[in-house]
DNA sequence: CCTTACGTTTACGTTAACGTCAACTACTGA
DNA sequence: TCAGTAGTTGACGTTAACGTAAACGTAAGG
């Protein structure tokens, strides 16, 4: 069985902590915070590949500025996608805020994007009028 | 002069509040960083147009998880744009990063909505069938 | 004149997300 | 056997971004 390492590679918290550029403390944190659950060996914790699943998806909230606290209902989120009825409708209505909050985020992206090549543009242009300034310069 | 507004409005700091939904400590707290520079008449703040747009900036910053240290130091490279040679080069490197950080938000954003889609079909297909099983139901 | 609303500064309190340190355990190689 | 390395659990420290409260000033209205 298992002839080509079929995932079920494991790592230790340092590890886990150095592949991802993150400390341990950080890890202990996110897993007290119930956003990691490792297992145990004695006492030390064991990471499998769904938690460096986890780990991905916090670093990914954390860079879209979320906290902690919501990137754990976004996992409680993917998790109850099979409850009851009204369970499922206030999770579409959950869903469909956290949607919306993403597309304002996108289009405030754009328009950031824009202002940077607008001022991107000033500046090179400002650029090269010094650097031909320069020129006539070294040809005087 | 001045016959149809021409844009010279100003706003206490109650007001500007209001409209923009935060309290007026966040914007004395936002003065005191430097990212905002209302007028004094006498001890009160006077927020002009200007200021608005300013805030209209420090909250999209907000929205995309800058700290005000960072909102400050984009608005420190939008004024910067006349310098001397040296500081348009750094000015454009210190662009480019934005950008690229800019950009991998996007794909964030992008995959983060591609799995809300796939969390959202699943539970409305789970909801299908429980709706689907209450029809029968009532029918039986 | 007195209250009310709105503003001011100063300063201490609070929360999130870690950093840092201490004291201890467990394994490993010389 | 002992040093070194990596892990553990507390617990306290730190920074950012405000909240909150105290003590005071000022203009408007009844």
């Amino acid at each position: 069985m298992d002839p080509i390492e079929s995932g079920t590679k494991t790592y230790s918290i340092g590890q886990l902590a150095e592949e991802f550029g993150v400390t341990s403390r950080t890890l202990r944190l996110y897993e007290e915070e119930g956003l990691l659950q490792p297992l145990r060996e004695g006492t030390r914790r064991i990471y499998r590949d769904r938690d460096r699943v986890r780990l991905r998806l916090i670093l990914r909230g954390k860079r879209l500025g979320w906290s902690l606290a919501e990137i754990r209902e976004s996992f409680d989120l993917y998790d109850s996608s099979h409850g009851e009825q009204a369970q499922l409708e206030l999770m579409l209505a959950k869903l469909a805020r956290r949607r919306a909050v993403l597309s304002a985020q996108k289009r405030d992206i754009d328009n950031a994007l824009a202002d940077l090549d607008r001022v991107e543009a000033n500046a090179e242009a400002a650029l090269r009028e010094l650097r031909s300034g320069q020129r006539k310069l070294s040809h005087g």
